[in-house]
RNA sequence: GCCCCCAUCGUCUAGCGGCCUAGGACACCGCCCUUUCACGGCGGCGGCACGGGUUCGAAUCCCGUUGGGGGUACCA
């Protein structure tokens, strides 16, 4: 066996080889993608290589649709590999359920070679002895099977008992030092001999995690906190890896803090804040998202929270993450969005808003000139305003709308004042005598029709024809938007909510 | 129970023995700008969990306590 004081493991100079090995199960977690992206950092930041792979060693609850969001949350965000699922590479498939040939191979060999062992006991009979023994249940298996002769295990054979494979824990302490967290010691006996195979033969992820890791030549193991406690496990089927000449080194650890929720608790899949999709959905860029991921548990710098993927890449060393948990703050993720927003060019923020305007049926699929050409006059007046795509269709809804089908918001025709009536004669008739429908005339018009002549506040001046206009309280600059709606329009919506009044 | 991890403003963090009467950001509260809402600007509120050490000196190092979290599967 080898011993901890001879294991090679990797140095500074050994070419970085990460991997991202998501379970394909539900909807990607927030987390989770976190996860993928301090990955995906370390590996461009060295110049190293990402690994994709799938761990679907579970039947039971892994799907192709997940699968599939998988691709689709990576892609969103670009977050590329260099080799992997979709891709190939040098260690295909990189689908764990398409690798059983791989891993029968290793299990024989550690077998022959005595690490493993079959273990008869059921679960129950564990739980018995430790309670006939006067020791706590829930110590966990108690290495009862290690030393069975061949007449026992026989015996056990023909009652018709079948055996899970485990591997045989070493009788010393085992230390390793965390990336992220320093120098970590399990006290030896802490951690008993574990299962890798069930009775059935199929591998479990206790196995099949290291060795695609060893066989993939995985460097560094960059993960979630929820396994720093199989970490133990993992170093000992490593130095049996070794052993039979599998692994050529142990990988260094990086345990990365978990994404709570509300309270003390992990963000849950069940929290609706934990689905990468509802935040796009929402409206959330790349750009802000990512930026904010960053933030949980890493910094740029003592005073700069607002970065670049690229600065992301160039700065980042997963030797610099918090060992603590981080909260998941929707409200700092919106600012840090928003932020981005404003960041976008404006072609590109125009381009971006384009599907959040079709989801909400503001524009159509196919988007007609007349629609594109009105998107792209309204959207410098909202970049600054928004800090999700998804507020854009409420936002400059009212610009596609038909004359007559623009709906008075209740909150703005309650907020109408008493005069509003008399407001909407004055502004109409102001703007009829305009003699050129634009921003700096219009609202000259108004002004000195309203403000100088009637000496309402600018507030209850403009707020009726704003109402009129956009059908809502709060509304992008209103002469621009006038400019935008054109003469006949505007003239027609104010005439429209006049006539509503007494 | 046992094993392991964590601990700076409400939240995310800077801090790696003296630069700290602890800096930034989000949130919150004022004020300014202003055609609404935002954006932007200025200001305010607010923190080193506790107790021992080590040291001339501790947010920083060590030990303990307390409080959180995770593991203890033929899940991953």
């Amino acid at each position: 066996m080898t011993t901890a004081a001879e294991v090679p493991t990797v140095t500074d100079t050994t070419p970085v080889r990460v991997r991202f090995c998501p379970s394909p199960t539900g909807t990607p977690h927030v987390g989770l993608i976190r996860t993928a992206l301090f990955n995906w950092a370390y590996a461009r930041h060295t110049e190293g290589k990402l690994i994709f792979r799938i761990e679907d060693t579970d039947a039971a609850r892994d799907s192709e649709e997940s699968y599939q969001q998988l691709l689709d949350a990576m892609n969103w965000l670009g977050i590329d590999w260099d080799e992997g699922v979709e891709v190939g590479g040098p260690h295909a498939p990189y689908r764990q359920s398409q690798r059983g040939e791989q891993y029968r191979d290793v299990i024989d060999r550690l077998l022959e070679a005595g690490h493993l062992y079959e273990s008869f006991s059921t679960p129950e009979e564990v739980e018995e002895r430790h309670r006939a023994a006067g020791r706590d249940v829930k110590l966990g298996y108690d290495n009862h099977d290690r030393d069975l002769t061949a007449e026992q295990k026989e015996s056990f054979r023909d009652a018709g008992r079948t055996a899970v494979l485990r591997l045989r824990m070493p009788d010393e302490d085992i230390t390793f030092s965390d990336l992220v967290r320093g120098e970590i010691t399990f006290r030896a006996g802490s951690v008993p001999d574990f299962a890798v195979v069930r009775a059935n033969g199929a591998p479990l992820y206790t196995l099949v995690n290291p060795v695609d890791d060893a066989l993939m030549g995985i460097t560094h193991v960059l993960r979630g906190e929820d396994l720093l406690s199989s970490t133990p496990r993992q170093v000992a089927l490593y130095r049996a890896l070794i052993d039979i000449g599998v692994a050529r080194y142990i990988p260094l650890f990086g345990h990365l803090p978990y994404v709570m929720g509300q309270g003390n608790k992990k963000l849950s899949k069940r929290d609706p804040e934990s689905n990468l999709f509802l935040h796009r959905e929402r409206g959330f860029i790349r750009e802000g998202l990512l930026n904010y991921l960053s933030l949980l548990g890493w910094s740029l710098s003592a005073d700069q929270d607002i970065f670049s993927v690229q600065q992301l890449v160039e700065n980042f060393d997963v030797r610099d993450v918090l060992p603590n948990p981080a909260r998941f703050d929707l409200k700092k993720a919106e600012a840090i969005n928003g932020t981005h927003v404003r960041l976008l060019d404006p072609a590109e923020f125009r381009s971006r808003l384009l599907p959040y305007l079709v989801a909400a049926d503001v524009i159509g699929a196919a988007p007609t000139e007349a629609e594109l050409r009105t998107v792209a006059e309204a959207a410098p007046l909202i970049q600054e305003r928004i800090t999700l795509l998804g507020e854009a269709p409420e936002m400059i809804g009212f610009l596609f709308k038909a004359d007559d089908a623009v709906d008075i918001a209740d909150d703005a025709r309650k907020g109408l004042p008493d005069n509003a009536g008399a407001v909407l004669d004055a502004a109409l008739t102001a703007l009829e005598g305009v003699a050129a429908w634009e921003t700096d005339v219009l609202q000259a018009a108004l002004r000195e029709a309203l403000v100088d002549s009637m000496g309402l506040k600018p507030r209850v001046a403009f707020g009726p024809v704003r109402t009129a206009v956009s059908g809502r309280r709060i509304s992008p600059p209103l002469f621009e938007s006038m400019v935008i709606l054109g003469r006949k329009s505007s003239l027609a919506r104010l005439r429209a909510l006049r006539a509503t009044l007494g």
